[in-house]
RNA sequence: GGGCCUGUAGCUCAGCCGGUUAGAGCGCACGCCUGAUAAGCGUGAGGUCGUUGGUUCGAUUCCAACCAGGCCCA
């Protein structure tokens, strides 16, 4: 070759060079990744290619591993925390799936319930309409389909393979009918039943409320205490607590004189301490920190404190309710407070939460002797009919005739109002369903079950043990119209119900045919072919049982809980092509309370065993300073926008950065830095790529030909690869992304890819040095695209398209390629040589500094290095390092031009390399010309009279 | 108020069973390169390991309390 550009003119060395242009480069893998633009086309390609159906097809005979989505709710768009719940699902599904597993996703929806009503009620009211409970279920149905659909979309544009044509959802009937036949075997089992409960009652409306239906706003009510004279509370004050002959009685305070008729006990606190109070006239009962308050607010000015026992002390004793001829029990509670009061809590198990709780505990009845209207039953005969509220006056007068009224004054506090009518409303008794947790010894099934599930992080185990330790029941009924319905059968002029699990699973056969709004159809008189068949099922079911009479079917659906714990019963089964149980439940750690517990009860229950074998808990997303994300503190991230401003690989780097297990920080600057670990991503990608861009897989270097140094970087990868994939297994994917961050960073571009670019442009194109190393770059970056294509699907997606249109891979996705098998045997010298010469490399890199500080030297080509080596060994390894052929093997590793390497100290002046005690660096500048090729400093540069300007080496590539 | 969890450089993470000057990447600063170029390389500055006590010869690592934050209850 005379002259490469075929003119006489100085010839253009660079033409010569393995390099491609920009366009060319740009073609293979652009540098931009334009995200928000290539992904949805990356969509398409996984959807037209039916990437995932062939994905199941191909793994058809691996083992399963069944992930099952916890259904999200359907109403809004999704939202950050919906992203990191199903990124975390999808990365943890391909990972499976690259380690050989079958991998069914079928995704899910929750439809009932509360939220999506009350939307819809709010837009009929907006309508100014009255709607009957058929026609407002029909509305909640489109509201919840419509949002499915969006919800759906927002998934799929994050990378989320799955079932999408197949879901699974709440409204289901197929779902509803499974739904109803578990519920008809835990009849069966006998762990549901009908009590009463206090409830948010609204009078006006003659309506239980949920907590969303109530507001708190200010409300002035009477503030009395009450003295309820004592029974035997003698026994526990002793004998010197004043003069005897005064009478004894505990003292009370309540803010709502009317529920004083379903007093049923006091509640003390057990470790607080209590007095007895001498007065004039009496002696109380109260806590010793609220004595002096109290004597305040009743104006007593001259008493006495005896010290009495604390609080346990009381259990079990007895007063006389102060104007109804009845025992008042004293009992124990924790929530007896010191900050308003007297310390001893008047205490009507119908009329309040924390009432009713104790009372159950102490198995005293959920009375409450009001009616649906608010007024007074006959169970309270001297006020019968009265409003409750009106009826204070009355009570408080009562009490004061009787002399048990000790004060009176008003107060201002906050009480619940319906959030309609801005009314205040009442805590009423009225029948509930429930599941409990005592019968047939269902606590204890549920922990030994807890027991058999891994729960990662383990700390779950005793979230979930300590929730079902508390709970004494489950209240499965709802006063609403958007659910299933509980199918049970009253009779007209009775308090008795029928739930029969004959009626309930034939019903449940004709839910699944044709849909539970049948159930609600025949409640409003609508007479069709379903509404026949329900009814004259109730006849015969109601004549088998020998039962006459009228009757009317429930109106309470179930908790929404309940629907979607039974989602294992309806799903993991042959309808799916799934099995019970699941491999995996994968959702945040409110689910422990939710989900998680409502699953594994419905499935312990009807005597299945937990409904999965480990279950795995992410935190919360929260701002980088750990706060809550609220609109209004202006630290909200909107999923859709951050989707659109920084693609889904962002965001999908970003749910892989952060350790899950506790809350995971958010913010623009956090995605900002996740996108600059993208770009070093997609360019180390794109070198590789760009660097094997003449490589063919026949050109491959045997592993016995390959240099040292290949086969070095290969190992790091394969070790690396390995701590990968365990990380994956212990859904460690924050390790995966640092892992792999790290390597790309140092090992990569600082090292592997800085050191061969001399090789990969100047060396002759067929080579077996520059083969070799595109040999080892194909397999690394086949692995590093495989590797990380569980966090940036797409990204890896789009690589793995550039290596087939290469023909440098086979599979059509990377989807649907799998881990290679590595071999463990390695050459365990080879790698602690080369891990020294690189410690080596820093300690020259930072005796390089100061010449450039000084300005004698700019690039590191511009340096000559001489290297004194004290340590015999370390000088013939450095003399051993023949990775590299021709020229000094360590001046390619060093990146500079000239090394000489001398045994023993120095006698000039020279800096010690930091880690590599012994070794000791000159540097100076390069002797010899530049070669305009390859831009070493040779001496060799001017040989060659035709090629005045390159070196020997550049010589022998460009063929003389 | 209760149950469970979290707290290491500006950010995201390592730091095994307690033991020499607490590591990494990003970001930042300074410099180099212009043959990965809206790239790449080099060097450097950043931490009283939430706080306070305790155990110990010695604690980021063990214990306690407190503070801040999160989830679930009340």
């Amino acid at each position: 070759m005379s002259n490469p550009t075929g003119t006489s003119e100085k010839p253009n060395y660079k033409s010569t060079l393995c390099l491609l242009s920009k366009g060319e480069a740009e073609a293979i893998f652009p540098q931009r990744a334009n995200l928000v633009q290539r992904e949805p086309e990356t969509l398409t390609f996984w959807e037209d290619g039916k990437i995932y159906e062939r994905l199941r097809e191909k793994n058809q005979d691996c083992p399963q591993f069944i992930l099952h989505d916890g259904p999200p709710y359907a109403n809004g768009r999704i939202h950050i925390g919906t992203v990191l719940n199903k990124v975390l699902k999808d990365i943890t599904l391909r990972s499976k799936a690259m380690a050989g597993f079958d991998v069914p996703y079928n995704p899910g929806w929750d439809c009932h319930g509360l939220p999506i009503e009350h939307k819809v009620m709010q837009e009929v009211r907006a309508e100014k309409k009255d709607i009957g409970t058929f026609e407002l279920r029909q509305r909640c149905r489109d509201y919840a389909l419509h949002f499915i659909d969006v919800m759906e979309e927002d998934f799929k544009r994050l990378g989320v393979l799955g079932h999408w044509d197949k879901p699974y959802r709440t409204l289901d009937p197929s779902f509803e009918g499974h739904e109803l036949h578990l519920f008809a075997t835990l009849v069966e089992k006998g762990m549901v039943y009908r009590n009463l409960k206090p409830v948010y009652w609204c009078p006006g409306y003659e309506t239980a409320l949920a907590e969303a239906e109530v507001e708190y706003m200010d409300h002035t009510s009477p503030s009395i205490y009450v003295k309820f004279p004592s029974i035997d509370v003698e026994d526990v004050v002793g004998k010197n607590c004043g003069d005897t002959s005064k009478p004894l009685s505990v003292l009370i305070w309540t803010t709502t004189p009317w529920t004083l008729p379903a007093n049923l006990a006091i509640t003390f606190h057990p470790d607080f301490e209590y007095v007895v109070m001498e007065t004039d006239t009496d002696r109380m009962v109260m806590a010793r920190e609220l004595a002096a308050q109290v004597a305040a607010e009743a104006g007593i000015e001259n008493y006495t404190l005896h010290d009495a026992p604390r609080g346990s002390e009381f259990e079990n004793k007895k007063c006389k309710h102060p104007f109804i001829d009845r025992e008042s029990l004293l009992i124990l509670g924790d929530h007896v407070t010191l900050e308003a009061g007297s310390g001893c809590v008047h205490t009507a198990p119908g009329h309040g939460h924390e009432d009713y709780l104790v009372g159950l505990k102490y198995g005293l009845e959920i009375y409450s002797p009001v009616d649906g209207r608010g007024r007074f039953t006959s169970q309270f005969p001297e006020f019968e009919g009265q409003e409750v509220e009106a009826s204070n006056k009355g009570i408080i007068k009562l009490l004061d005739d009787k002399g048990f009224l000790l004060a009176e004054k008003k107060i201002t506090h906050s009480y619940p109002h319906d959030w309609r009518e801005k009314k205040p409303i009442i805590f009423r008794a009225t029948p509930q369903w429930f599941i409990s947790l005592e019968r047939a010894n269902l606590r204890d099934q549920l922990l030994a079950a807890v027991d058999q599930v891994e729960w990662i992080p383990k700390w779950g185990k005793d979230r979930i043990s300590a929730m079902l330790d508390n709970r004494v029941e489950w209240c499965i009924s709802r006063q609403r119209a958007w659910g299933v319905p509980i199918p049970a059968i009253h009779l007209k002029g009775s308090d008795d119900s029928l739930l029969d699990p004959g009626f309930i699973r034939k019903f449940a056969d004709i839910v699944t045919e044709t849909g539970v709004d049948v159930w609600y159809e025949f409640i409003e008189g609508v007479e069709n072919d379903r509404t026949s068949r329900l009814k004259k099922l109730v006849d015969e079911t109601l004549k088998e049982k020998g039962i006459a009479g009228e009757w009317y079917l429930e109106k309470d659906t179930l908790d929404v809980w309940f629907d979607s714990g039974s989602s294992h019963h309806a799903v993991l089964n042959e309808d799916f092509g799934l099995t019970y149980p699941a491999d995996l439940y994968l959702e945040g750690s409110d689910q422990h309370r939710g989900w998680f517990q409502s699953s594994l009860t419905n499935a312990v229950a009807i005597g299945a065993g937990a409904p999965f074998k480990a279950v795995l808990t992410h935190g919360f997303v929260v701002d980088e300073k750990g706060e809550k994300l609220s609109k209004t503190k202006g630290n909200y991230i909107e999923a859709n926008e951050a989707v659109q401003e920084y693609g889904a690989d962002i965001l999908r780097i970003w749910v892989a950065s952060e350790d899950f297990r506790g809350d995971m920080s958010v913010s623009k600057e956090i995605l900002k830095q996740r996108m600059e670990a993208y770009r070093r991503f997609r360019n180390t990608f794109r070198f590789i790529l760009t660097s094997i861009s003449d490589f063919k897989l026949e050109d491959s270097v045997e592993e016995k030909d390959l240099l040292e140094i290949d086969r070095y970087f290969h190992r790091k990868w394969v070790t690396l690869e390995r701590n990968i994939r365990s990380a994956y297994e212990k859904y460690e994917f924050h390790r995966v992304y640092h892992l792999a961050n790290v390597f790309c960073t140092v090992d990569l571009s600082a090292r592997y890819l800085d050191i061969l670019k001399d090789r990969l442009y100047t060396f002759e194109r067929d080579g077996l040095a520059r083969r070799s190393a595109q040999t080892i770059l194909l397999e690394i970056l086949k692995g590093l695209v495989q590797s990380l294509s569980p966090l940036m699907a797409f990204t890896c997606e789009e690589a793995w398209q550039s290596l087939r249109a290469m023909g440098l891979v086979e599979e059509e996705s990377v989807v649907l390629s799998k881990w290679q098998e590595r071999s463990d045997k390695f050459d365990g010298s080879l790698i602690e040589k080369w891990d020294w010469l690189f410690d080596l490399r820093e300690g020259v890199n930072a005796a390089i500094e100061p010449e450039r500080k000084a300005g004698n030297i700019k690039q590191s080509l511009q340096a000559c290095i001489d290297l004194w080596f004290t340590k015999e060994e370390d000088y013939e390894r450095a003399k051993s390092s023949t990775g590299l052929p021709s020229g000094s093997d360590l001046a390619s590793l060093l990146i500079v031009s000239d090394v000489n390497i001398q045994q023993g100290k120095p006698d000039v002046e020279t800096v010690e390399a930091e880690k590599s005690p012994g070794v000791y660096i000159r540097v100076t500048p390069a002797k010899g010309e530049k070669c305009v090729r390859c831009w070493r400093m040779v001496k060799t540069v001017g040989s060659d009279t035709n090629h005045p300007e390159i070196c020997d080496r550049c010589l022998e590539a460009v063929g003389k």
